[in-house]
DNA sequence: CCCTATATGATTGAAGTCAATCATTTGCTG
DNA sequence: CAGCAAATGATTGACTTCAATCATATAGGG
């Protein structure tokens, strides 16, 4: 029979919710949870999903819940192998009982697997970086620390005057920091806020590495993050003589290469 | 062929970690990208769900990740019908253009639910409770901070002095707070770390809500957290005279009954 | 070096899932 | 109020998943 389209509507962000509590559920847990048949779940199932609030699976349906945090994962997944090797590099340089920052981006998200492999002792993370947080929430004998600030819609960073201001009381051992371009000029990011946040760590860590793969290369952004001077490390698949075929001419000791 | 038990642990510990990075795979992905049989992945799985490591879906499996945050839903599931009351009366004290706290604790989530549903607007949402990101993060119009802090092992909050350092700086309007245990002498709850942040937060904040289910009424816990005469108002379930049972007597208007 | 316990892949039957189809009921529009 | 479009539940057959069983190969202990 027939029912109203407010009825269906309702039950269908019902369902969305309830994914969303309970992560997955199988098919016959929904009907019984919407008191509907199975023909009915599926359809709902089949609408939601095409609307891309739900992903399907066979069997059950999953949550498109931390829909921001899935499609970091997306993009780390698609991120080329340079990336892992960047990673690798740079966990290499950290030491045990240092305190590492680790930027915004999907570069720190793999130092922070890399980390979590081969974890050194008595670490202290500090980040950002919200997408991090179930890698590194988990590591024993490693602690987490949070800079506060606003939430970026549709991303997994804190951000603003607050994150400014907690970054400006921290000791920074080594800070592992990102950009969405490098030229001649120097490096390139995005968002003045990602910036400003960038600058108050790099004047409170010992050392400030760039980790950077080829495909940033000769690309700009919106924003100047800096130039090349401020640059104390860069990790890159790049090497000496391709940078500066790009205009691009690093003091010796500047460039630590990443193995493929 | 018997192969190495180390061949197998670290084929299984791939496994968690394939799951962790991508939530769900289903078990054909995970024959393939595991390079073994149908039957050998399904032995994989039973064993780590055994080891309550991942959890197997009809068809494939889930990672087991922030294992925080979903038995954070559990224990919401849990919860009584009560919290939700509470929510729902706690969530008609948001007005638009306020800012608000929401504490760490399951009844912070069921507010967070409550008022994803009906949002004001212009809303400040101000928290350390990392649950509430999924939720909040996608709210359109709305505005989230997150407090720093030091991530606390096996749960999803950020405490210290960072965070308490970032709450004096904030300007609250209305405060949600709970607490584990009331008795006649005031409320308890479990941590030193907590507490101080709730006093912090109570100290800048124009009302302070505390939510207390019944299932709290007699109960103690480690630390007090304070005497009654530093509470704004309480949302509760419990009745006036069912609270002067215990001991415990309130101000006139000091009580808010929520609906079941 | 031998023996046994263990890991593996193939097979199989039972059980579960899915999309399509159809009849029925009922909201909505003209 | 009449007719159409939409929503629902039941049914069906194709397909998938699952656990159990079995044969085989080999790691690891004596």
């Amino acid at each position: 029979m027939r029912v109203p389209r407010q009825v269906v509507e309702a039950r269908r962000s019902r369902l969305t919710e309830l994914l969303l509590e309970r992560g997955y559920l199988p098919i016959s847990e929904l009907c019984e949870e919407l008191g509907v048949s199975e023909a009915t779940a599926r359809r709902d199932l089949s609408a939601l999903e095409s609307e891309e609030r739900i992903t399907r699976t066979y069997g059950g349906a999953l949550g498109e819940f931390n829909a921001t945090f899935t499609s970091f994962r997306e993009r780390l997944r698609h991120g080329t192998e340079a990336k892992a090797g960047i990673a690798r590099a740079a966990a290499a340089l950290v030491k045990p009982g240092m305190q590492v920052y680790l930027d915004a981006g999907t570069t720190a998200f793999a130092i922070a697997q890399e980390l979590r492999r081969h974890l050194p002792e008595r670490l202290t993370i500090i980040t950002n970086n919200l997408a991090l947080l179930e890698t590194l929430g988990s590591l024993p004998g490693a602690k987490t620390i949070v800079l506060g600030g606003q939430l970026l819609e549709r991303q997994s960073v804190l951000l603003g005057n607050e994150a400014v201001k907690a970054a400006a009381a921290q000791e920074i051992d080594l800070a592992f920091l990102s950009a969405q371009g490098m030229t001649d000029t120097g490096l390139w990011n995005s968002q003045r806020d990602i910036i400003r946040l960038q600058q108050a760590v790099m004047k409170r860590a010992t050392r400030s590495c760039f980790c950077l793969d080829r495909s940033k290369l000769g690309r700009t952004a919106p924003e100047h993050l800096g130039a090349w001077t401020r640059v104390g490390t860069l990790i890159s698949d790049l090497s000496f003589p391709e940078l500066r075929q790009a205009g691009i001419t690093l003091k010796p000791g500047t460039l630590l290469n990443s193995q493929p």
